[in-house]
DNA sequence: TTCCATGTGCAACTATTGGTTGCAGAATCC
DNA sequence: GGATTCTGCAACCAATAGTTGCACATGGAA
């Protein structure tokens, strides 16, 4: 069930790159494609890219100022997109927790009484 | 600062695909790769680079089991990767609401004074 | 033991994508 | 008006996520 229309918005966040000019722009606020190459070790174009990615996942917005394009962060978006992934975080963690006792309750079981459970490897035979 | 060598980490996580994968293995304990193959919309061989590129990460640990090899989540590896993610999006919060600060100091600057600040755009002109 | 079924691993191939270079067009500054 | 500088488009390259196909091994049954 995680994997669902925010995909666009993990996969906006999940690329190294990607995550650096967010950092950029989080750092020092709206800025040209141009500025941002000058601080990042790829090119222009592939800055011009990632930034298309993020606007096509709504972190970003564009603004035209004078002949360069500025790119400014969506602070609600990446807010919304950054509290899903802590709630993703979240869920593995209760799910591991959860697994952890039924290993537990099996194993105890298991030694009580010497019944074979083998719920983990295969549910249809 | 974001870049180093928790990137493994973070592109094993990023991909929709392998977030599937770990979901599978949080919710249902130690699986093999065909098991997971029948839940997923993609092929075993699939499957089974994907489960690669998680043990290169540490995120999996894989275990011969008769004829099959049952891989396992590595709760402690997991969780550290999942506190790191957490740790990136505080900062992108923090930065936003330093850089939401500043701006609206120099807004306010400008209203009393009528001084063009513009400290945003170029910093090397 | 032999045979069959099932699970794994390897290799070749395709499509997508992150990256590059090069060039053309538009807006600003002198 | 002309030089500069920033953007946008296109062609190309490399890595990787996905596929299919086949060979190998192991466990269970006749």
């Amino acid at each position: 069930m995680t994997t669902q229309a925010g995909d666009e918005l993990w996969s906006a966040i999940g690329d190294p790159s990607r995550r650096e000019v967010i950092d950029l722009l989080t750092g020092h606020g709206p800025a040209s494609a141009s500025w941002l190459a000058g601080r990042v070790p790829f090119s222009r174009q592939a800055v011009a890219k990632h930034l298309a990615v993020l606007e096509r996942a709504g972190l970003v917005a564009r603004r035209k100022e004078g002949r360069e394009v500025l790119y400014r962060i969506d602070a609600a978006r990446l807010e919304a997109a950054t509290r899903e992934m802590a709630e993703v975080a979240a869920q593995w963690d209760r799910r591991l927790r959860a697994v952890k006792r039924l290993a537990e309750a099996a194993y105890e079981h298991q030694r009580k009484t010497g019944t074979e459970t083998g719920a983990s490897e295969r549910d249809t035979p």
